[in-house]
DNA sequence: GCTCGTTAAGTCGCGCACGACTGAATCGTG
DNA sequence: CACGATTCAGTCGTGCGCGACTTAACGAGC
């Protein structure tokens, strides 16, 4: 069995289309202010205000080591505040200043900006995120199930 | 407008299933003690030896400020070789050794091992891969243009 | 109430990515 | 030949991602 070439490949496809977007964000993204996974945070956020650290977590897929100091910065950007709970002091509520939630008029000009200039008409990307969503769920079920069967192994 | 919501984002989906995908693939290459990016430029060399460091960036979509680091480690793991060109001092041409040419066997099997928990048959992920490198080039060539357009707007 | 396991946020180290820059080699044009 | 512009590899600083770890708070069972 021999290696694939790499343009044959769907690994190195997927990378190279993931970087080729974040490319084009960042000039617009710099008007804002904004790095790319910040601007996904803000997404998040704008779509429901006051989650915890860890709600953004699952819902973007990255865990508090990546987020904190993301979530710092946005901070002293003044964009987002943080505060405990008083329910529970563990978790860290993060809620949008008026100026992250001020932002959110700028950033919904985005997405039709890039539309135009992208290759792919609205059927195709619709297909494109329907496909890329059921090849990250696969993926996660499996790496997940990874663990499982090694603990199984253990009691069985 | 109103921004849509993260789930129905393209770009989200494209970053979190890149992620997905390196995430999947990080515990095999662990194996061959290698990272995913690290892994892609030895899919590279396999596929033609011998290249300069130009040459991997333009391959890979990579410039010589992500390489060179990378290819200074992959040379203190001893898998590939740096020398500079006798007809042209200013490249270095980057070749793999014999412990970086026998990987390529054990890694071959790797993407079969990912292919049957992917949760899409051979023709979605073709379909899939062209798609994604159709959005790439049209992406690449956007910014290129903006560039282009730039400088003609100067002469106009 | 106390202990032990769990959970949440955060820190640290490492390896990318990428923009800005440096230094050396090469090329083009007079 | 001279000299300015270009090309190539490499360094540096910043911001992710992520594994390993720490600290503080919560919860269950005794």
């Amino acid at each position: 069995m021999d290696v694939l070439p790499l343009d044959r490949q769907v690994c190195f496809a997927l990378y190279t289309a993931s970087r080729a977007v974040t490319a084009r964000y960042r000039p617009l993204l710099d008007e804002l202010g904004l790095t790319y996974p910040q601007y996904l945070v803000l997404l998040a956020l704008w779509e429901r205000d006051g989650r915890t650290v860890k709600e953004l977590g699952t819902a973007l897929r990255l865990d508090s080591s990546t987020l904190s100091p993301l979530l710092k910065r946005l901070e002293t950007a003044g964009l987002v505040h943080r505060e405990r709970r008083a329910d529970d002091e563990r978790s860290v509520t993060v809620r949008l200043t008026p100026h992250g939630a001020g932002l959110r008029t700028r950033a919904s000009a985005l997405p039709a900006r890039l539309l135009c200039e992208d290759g792919l008409d609205l059927d195709e990307l619709n297909e494109l995120r329907i496909t890329l969503t059921r090849l990250t769920t696969a993926l996660d079920m499996a790496l997940d199930g990874r663990g499982e069967i090694d603990a199984g192994a253990l009691h069985g």
